[in-house]
DNA sequence: CGGGTAAGTTCTCTTTCGGAACCTGTCAAT
DNA sequence: ATTGACAGGTTCCGAAAGAGAACTTACCCG
């Protein structure tokens, strides 16, 4: 199967890959979240190079995730923005934070850790139902297609 | 920047996409999560090439998200199950297919959406902290490190 | 013996990536 | 008027990764 073929596929998780799943792409929209918004910057930040980080900012804007905008004339430059679907990335951006904290060690320099904005203090993450506020865990939920399969 | 040094990274979304940030390594994981265990039924599934199962396997072992053990002696056949850091990749997995569901659209086919074991309703993820109940948005949440660099 | 099953490995060819240089348009200083 | 800087790219080349198909190993069955 080739990359391209992954966004026709039935299951979310391929389709949301075909956007998202890609090397570099979820380090971008890091950057965006964290208000990163020019191309040199984020090039500078990341240590992808020109060609790779402009073709995924391209893909990017093409998928709506991102906003291209001038932000001057003369000469003509643009910058990056979330969209409101790129925002909507954020739960997943943090469930993968919160999981690297937890299960992929790292040896000497310090990690990056969520904290309460109010408060100050670090969060835990927890995905809930938001009808019944029950945790979603892998036992707790199923997945069906109109098809009729079914997931753990 | 090579991909192998990402793992190193302070920031915990480099250091876990050094582990699932591959174009395939999410989808061999849902495959685990619906209970899928064996090489070939894998490559079945995926359209992978043997090539790169092979060595996606591998890698997540190393990793210690899944583990890889006999099912039968003669021949000797192995088969992979998630362990509990495997496990713990759910919340992102769900906020994925969430995220797709909602925002990457799809024409034609139905699309997999998840419900609860129990009630057989859909579920409407959110995420929230767990000590507090309150849902965790880009706004109420910044990151710290030792350093004090800061997040959206 | 031939055929089937499971889990890989090996081969070649194509695509993508990393790294560096170059291009375009504008302003500001020499 | 030339030179340099800045921002956002594009172009080129060699290296690495991926696709697709064939081959290997080890066993069982008929």
């Amino acid at each position: 199967m080739k990359w391209n073929e992954l966004q026709n596929e039935s299951c979310p998780v391929a389709r949301g890959l075909s956007v998202v799943g890609d090397r570099w792409t979820m380090l971008v929209l890091r950057d965006c979240f964290l208000g990163i918004r020019r191309f040199e910057q984020m090039q500078d930040r990341l240590g992808i190079t020109r060609h790779v980080l402009a073709d995924r900012l391209r893909k990017l804007e093409g998928a709506g995730v991102l906003r291209r905008e001038a932000y001057q004339e003369r000469p003509l430059r643009h910058e990056y923005r979330l969209t409101e679907r790129g925002k909507a990335l954020y739960p997943m951006l943090v469930s993968l934070i919160d999981w690297a904290n937890a299960h992929v060690p790292i040896e000497g320099s310090p990690s990056v850790t969520l904290v309460s904005r109010s408060a100050g203090t670090p969060i835990a993450p927890m995905l809930v139902d938001r009808v019944t506020g029950e945790e979603i865990t892998h036992r707790s939920v199923s997945a069906i297609s109109n098809a009729g399969a079914k997931k753990a």
